[in-house]
DNA sequence: GACATCGGTGTACGGGTGTGCACCGAAATA
DNA sequence: TATTTCGGTGCACACCCGTACACCGATGTC
């Protein structure tokens, strides 16, 4: 065993912690490599000794977040095929919600959009969210087939919902919390409309006459 | 006349204008008041004549966003009624799009919704965004008795549409304009699923079974 | 024409920033 | 056990930050 690399290790996720935890109010994009270290009661110059750049930081915290991202869906298509009790769509939020309220620092990193960021860090933030939204149409196709009911274009709806679901439940964070499941139902309303369309126009209903 | 409340008039706009210029590429909470002054041509002292504060001058560049947003609706709705060639979800997706190009500064800071910014700005980027929300609403209901084709939970669909045109949109402004017309194709058909499926609980169409 | 108003300037301060340098001491290696 | 490796430290530098102060000069008022 590597006591040396064990700490180091141990250091490192230190730092990453601290950013997480400081990034959460302002964002990473205001957050300084001084202030990093003394959160993680680190001398600054140490810092160097783990990551190049902030920037460099930045696509640890990134990687980070597609892991938590992972894992969400992992447990959320587990979730779903264990029990069928109630829907799977309210199922799949809420598990969403709890996810973004554990891991609150990630998530808001994840709302952001890496906004006012360094274009490597959005960049990669972006793609953790493109990942997820593909996992996303997978399961709206099986559950389609599975359900016996058809979904016309499942890449859009996906993204739709994951951009909704983000973009309200970033919302909903920093809300005090018994607003919250307002907010989670709105998110379960909004999806099931798209849910709603899609099965419509698979189905040919309504009109492609005049929209 | 009064040149001397003209002429502070004149730097005023300079100073908002530079930091819209500045704010589009990293956001108006990494812009420093230093910088602002050098880019409207001004000593930094210069800059307490005019705002007490960066958050003063953010809540002036939220009312300029707030202005150019309605604006736009106002357009929208001149053309559509003007003229029905075409779709209206289209119709007005393009002029949102055009918007978005012509004033990409303005609708940058719309897009980021003033992430890592101070709260008071933040809140002023989403009060005037509900507002546009608000006039949708108006829209769809309008559209939906005119055309006979009732539409369920308006304010979720509009909700669900401004935030998926706002975050898509804001995604193409940093492409190539080749590409942005793609976007500008998959926002119209995201939107159209939302309609579609709006509408499909209004006549009660699909599966109040199990989603 | 004398005076007040006020937008704009230059200087200066205390503090925060990223980062280069020399160094220490414990773990790893020989 | 002697030597190398390397994570961590303290100091120092040059720069940018917000903003307080005193001041200037043109415009507006009496």
């Amino acid at each position: 065993m590597s006591s040396r690399a064990a700490q180091k290790e141990q250091t490192r996720r230190a730092i990453v912690d601290a950013a997480l935890r400081l990034s959460s109010a302002r964002g990473f994009a205001s957050v300084s490599l001084r202030a990093i270290a003394k959160e993680a009661n680190i001398a600054p110059n140490a810092f160097y000794r783990h990551f190049k750049d902030l920037d460099d930081l930045g696509l640890a915290l990134a990687d980070q977040v597609g892991l938590s991202l992972r894992q969400l869906v992992r447990q959320a298509r587990r979730r779903v095929l264990d029990a069928g009790d109630g829907s799977v769509v309210r199922n799949s939020i809420q598990m969403f919600m709890e996810f973004a309220e554990n891991d609150s620092d990630l998530f808001r990193l994840l709302l952001g959009g890496g906004a006012g960021a360094s274009p490597a860090f959005r960049r990669a933030i972006q793609l953790e969210v493109k990942r997820f939204t593909s996992d996303l149409v997978e399961d709206l196709i099986r559950e389609a087939e599975t359900s016996r009911r058809p979904i016309a274009h499942p890449e859009l709806a996906a993204e739709a919902m994951v951009t909704i679901a983000f973009n309200l439940g970033a919302n909903a964070l920093d809300l005090p919390s018994d607003q919250r499941l307002a907010v989670l139902e709105r998110i379960v309303a909004e999806v099931r409309i798209i849910m709603r369309g899609a099965e419509a126009m698979a189905a040919g209903w309504g009109s492609p006459a005049k929209d």
